[in-house]
DNA sequence: TCTGGGGTCCTAGGACCC
DNA sequence: TCTGGGGTCCTAGGACCC
């Protein structure tokens, strides 16, 4: 038996643990650059609000009904979420998280359908009054029909956060009450497809015939065909798998149009993904650095492309990131454009235990090189708040991208641990 | 005025080989 | 007029997820 436990409104949830005001009160969370909404309370889906909708355009709506509104705090979140996992990891038998707010759960495989309900009320019950989240937790007999299953757990008060898919009467019916477009796996491309066979529900597409299944269906929408029958066929999610590939970027507040402010940006985004790198002990041949005007204006004249700059040989240090990313920074940029995102992208990343260290750089070099980050990591580690040490052309992100309305970093700073006050 | 960020996997088609 | 057959590898882009 696969349980999906499921943290809602996670974002809104982890604010609300160290913010009792937040509570019973509608709150929506914001993208980065405070863009769009990303998480929602039930009090703000009540009022018709929704998950992607542009903060720009709710926030008359916002003002008017008294809803908290929030920028992200991802450090936070972060840390509540390896909260949860851990908690969930102390009842289940072996667990596969899956997202910050989700985890795939596996039984015990001789565990009744009893014991495995009994085990995951206990985990709701422990992941809410230890860490102070509520979750949803779905169980079946593969991923996704447990995901079918949170759903209903979610959606209905009457399961106590729990429902369980476990026979064809079951599945049938669940299946009959789940939209297409609400399965794991069914994306928009795909119920638009699939709407032009007939087929609406989640049970019009499961009872579809298996050779119309494999003629129309890629393989990746036949695992889900077969799963939404009952056979198990996604395959776990490799643990501890290195990444393929790594991006980071941003939006910006305003629109850039000099080289130099990019230039600032692409520092930052360097000393980003080069620690990223060496927290996973990976490294890289080259970077790509791409530019975006702003898409949402098609009055302005529109550019949106990428460069590749090779290090030489691969390295994960912020120096030799850096410099390569400014090199792709000149080779992509065009002046008389307003832009308004930018990052960094690794497509292919190297274990650094198998780099093969280039003939012309002297070893002596390359050694001096990674005992300098990892002194400068070690410094970094020791500050919760901020990088005591950083590259030269390091500015900071502030000014670039908005985040004003930024919770306290209740978990990762001293000065922003809650106070209890003891009377009045 | 103001619209997120970070991933994975699959597939079609091009380039190249014999 | 008529213009092989089969294979591999790579890449860009599509589709999906949260």
């Amino acid at each position: 038996m696969t349980g999906l436990i499921d943290c809602n409104n996670f974002f809104v949830s982890c604010e609300r643990v160290f913010n009792p005001r937040l509570r019973n009160i509608p709150v929506v969370v914001l993208s980065n650059n405070d863009g769009c909404v990303v998480a929602l309370s039930n009090e703000a889906k009540a009022l018709g609000l929704k998950r992607s909708d542009p903060y720009f355009r709710i926030k008359d709506i916002c003002a008017h009904n008294g809803v908290a509104v929030l920028s992200g705090n991802h450090r936070l979140y972060g840390d509540i979420s390896s909260r949860v996992m851990a908690t969930i990891a102390e009842i289940a038998g072996e667990t596969e998280p899956y997202s910050i707010d989700e985890s795939f759960v596996h039984f015990d495989p001789a565990f009744t359908c009893a014991d495995a309900e009994k085990a995951g009320r206990e985990m709701v019950r422990r992941v809410r009054r230890n860490v102070g989240i509520p979750t949803s937790l779905g169980i079946s007999c593969n991923r996704t029909l447990a995901k079918a299953a949170a759903r209903f757990a979610k959606r209905y008060p009457a399961y106590r956060s729990v429902c369980i898919i476990d026979n064809e009467e079951r599945r049938r019916r669940a299946l009959e009450l789940t939209a297409l477009a609400d399965v794991w796996g069914i994306g928009r491309r795909l119920r638009r497809r699939l709407a032009n066979y007939g087929l609406v529900r989640a049970i019009d597409f499961a009872d579809w015939p298996e050779r119309n299944a494999e003629a129309v269906l890629n393989i990746t929408a036949l695992h889900t065909w077969r799963e939404l029958n009952g056979i198990d066929c996604v395959s776990p999610k490799q643990l501890d798998m290195p990444k393929k590939s790594m991006c980071t970027s941003r939006t910006f507040a305003k629109n850039i149009t000099e080289l130099s402010q990019l230039s600032d940006a692409v520092s930052i985004f360097a000393t980003i993904i080069s620690r990223k790198l060496r927290e996973q002990h990976l490294a890289t041949e080259g970077i790509n650095v791409f530019l975006h005007t702003n898409s949402h204006r098609p009055d302005l004249p529109q550019y949106c492309n990428s460069a590749y700059a090779p290090l030489g040989e691969p390295a994960s240090d912020t120096m030799a990131i850096a410099r390569a990313a400014q090199k792709a920074l000149d080779t992509v940029f065009r002046p008389g454009f307003a832009y308004k995102r930018a990052g960094i992208f690794i497509s292919e990343t190297i274990p650094a235990k198998a780099v093969q260290p280039s003939l012309f750089i002297p070893q002596a070099d390359r050694i001096r090189r990674q005992r300098l980050m990892e002194t400068v990591d070690r410094i970094n580690a020791s500050s919760l708040t901020h990088d005591r040490v950083h590259i030269a052309s390091y500015t900071a992100l502030e000014g670039l991208v908005n985040c004003n309305m930024r919770s306290p970093q209740y978990t990762a700073r001293l000065d922003d641990i809650i106070t209890v006050h003891n009377g009045h």
